[in-house]
Order: C-alpha cells, then structure tokens, then sequence
DNA sequence: TGGGTTCCTCACCTCTGGCC
DNA sequence: GGCCAGAGGTGAGGAACCCA
C-alpha cells in the first residue's frame, strides 16, 4: 500500500476500516448495486472517523479494496479457474476473477466438479441474460454521476490506461471502450483549462460534492466550499501532489485564478454558472437526464 | 521468433443541446 | 433556425502480450 496515502491512519484504524469494509461486503451479498456500495461504505467510513475529511477516507478505502483484490488475485495463482464476475460475489463492490473469496462454494481450494458444472450452468445463465442488456446499451447514453465519480476512483486505483480494470472493477456499467473514449474526453477537458466551457461531468472531481442533494437555497460557493456540506470532499492546495494523477482530484475545471486561496469556487461565464437559464444536464442512474435545481 | 490476439491511443464522425 | 461546443461511438494504427 502507498503510505503517503494513509500516513495519517493509525494501524488500529486501518484494521478497523478493513473490518468495516469486510463487514459490508458480507453483508452485501446479493447486492446488485456496487456503485451504491461504494460510496454508502464511504459514508459510513466517514461517520466512524469524523476527524478524517472525506479524502483521507476515499483515499484509504481504495487503497484497501485495491490491496484486497491484489491479495486474493495473487493467491489464486494457484487456483487456475474462471468463474464470471457475477459469481464472484460482491467484492467490496470490486468484481475479482478469482476464486476463494466468501460467497463461493469452494471446498479446500478446489471446486469439485458438480460445482464446475453448476457454475458452468449458471455462468451461461448469466452470459444469457447480460449480453442483450450490454447491446441495448450500446444505443447513446450519458454518463451519470454516479459512474463518472466509480471512473476515478478507478482512476485513483489502477492509473491512466488500464481501463480494462477500471471498467471490470469500477465502472461495471460501461466497457473498457466505453472508459476509454470517456477517458480521452475527460483528460482534453483537464487539459483545456483556459478556455470558456460549459459545465460538463468531466468537471466533477472524485471530491465533489453532490450538488443534487443540496438545499435549493443554499448559494453555489456555499455549496462548493467545504464549511457546511457534508458531501464536500474537500479540494485544493491539499491536493496538489499526486503523481501523475493530480487531475483526478483537480477541482470543479475552471482558470486558477478564479480559485481563490480559501478554495471558494466562483463560477463566471454564462455557461459555466449554474443559473435557472442555463442548467447544466445531470444523468439519473437510469441514463434519463436531471437537471440543476436552482443554485441560485 | 513470428503470427495471432488483446488492448490502448488517437482522430474522426454523428448526435444533442445551449446560445444568439 | 443556424452555429457551435460537448458527449459518446467507432475505426485505424501501433504496442504489448501470448503461444506454438
């Protein structure tokens, strides 16, 4: 695990975070909503170490679940076998190829052979029900919120270029292509930061907050400083040192000098300031589009 | 070592939606 | 309604990997 991630954990609270995590992921089960885990066992993260900002919590937990998947890839070199994601029972929200986890059937390492041929018969079964599901998507579909934020923290996980992973692991609702071309756009809009743009969901940081829970009335600086939103991941000077990931955790894509140093984020340019004329389009999870309430 | 396969990057295309 | 920017999809090209 990279300590300069962590260095502020204590190892009883690492051990805690995994057991918590482990806790989750038994009793998950069946859950069919990885994207939700994530970010419900970061919250509860958060409410357990409440002097930890939302980023020390994101960074451990995906230090961890990475460490995890890691740990159990490594010992099933000795375990040969393929088994379909969906078998592998919700890995920490993190889909495995790999056997020897909870949720499987396996007796002392091997899998006898009637569990190969149940699994054969299942994983057929799933083949059956998921490939027509991947082709309906295929038709043009915005990316959420939800699997925009699941990218980066596949990002922050696995680095730039192994989409692969990113998409088995994080973004299970889109192909390793599909991660790729979002990629490409996300990385030329962090690139182009000087000129005027409308907002995108490439502009949303791993620590941003999540601007559709937010009272109406609350002002957009309010909502995009750290004083009293709870979804505020915090951004900014903090976060300038991150190897070649720093865009990940760039802020809320606009010119520097419209940062102030008490990290405030103002918005000018008419299509980057979230007004009732100009709403910026915001995806529910079902692929129909949201819009901004008013900020303002 | 060479052929085949897989994966990634890049460029381009089409579609959508906001602005004037 | 036209223009333009952004988003998603797709194909070409090349690098990396695998295997006989």
């Amino acid at each position: 695990m990279d300590p300069k991630f962590n260095g502020n954990w204590s190892a009883n609270e690492i051990e805690m975070v995994r057991s918590i995590i482990a806790s989750h992921d038994a009793n998950s089960i069946g859950t069919n909503n990885r994207n939700a885990k994530h970010y419900g066992i970061v919250d509860e993260l958060q409410a357990r170490f409440p002097r930890k900002d939302k980023r020390q919590v994101i960074d451990l937990y995906v230090d961890l679940v990475v460490e995890m998947v890691n740990a159990i890839a490594m010992s099933s070199n000795r375990l040969p076998m393929m088994v379909s994601n969906d078998l592998v029972v919700d890995n920490f929200g993190v889909m495995v190829e790999n056997p020897g986890v909870h949720g499987m059937d396996v007796s002392h390492g091997y899998l006898t052979d009637e569990m190969k041929a149940k699994r054969m018969v299942e994983e057929q079964h799933h083949m059956k029900v998921v490939v027509p599901q991947q082709d309906k998507q295929r038709a043009r579909r915005f990316w959420t919120l939800e699997e925009h934020r699941n990218f980066l923290l596949g990002l922050r996980a696995y680095g730039r270029g192994n989409w692969k992973n990113i998409s088995k692991d994080f973004v299970t609702t889109k192909t390793s292509v599909q991660v790729s071309s979002h990629a490409q756009k996300f990385f030329r809009r962090q690139e182009s930061t000087t000129k005027k743009q409308r907002y995108s969901i490439n502009d949303v940081s791993l620590y941003d907050a999540k601007p559709w829970v937010q009272d109406n009335s609350s002002s957009w600086e309010a909502f995009t400083s750290n004083a009293y939103n709870p979804y505020s991941y915090g951004f900014g000077d903090q976060l300038a040192s991150m190897d070649n990931l720093t865009q990940v955790y760039s802020p809320f894509q606009c010119p520097a000098s419209q940062v102030s140093s008490s990290q405030t984020i103002t918005w000018t340019g008419g299509q980057q300031t979230p007004s009732p004329s100009s709403a910026a389009p915001m995806m529910e999870e079902d692929g129909t589009q949201m819009e901004w309430t008013s900020y303002y």
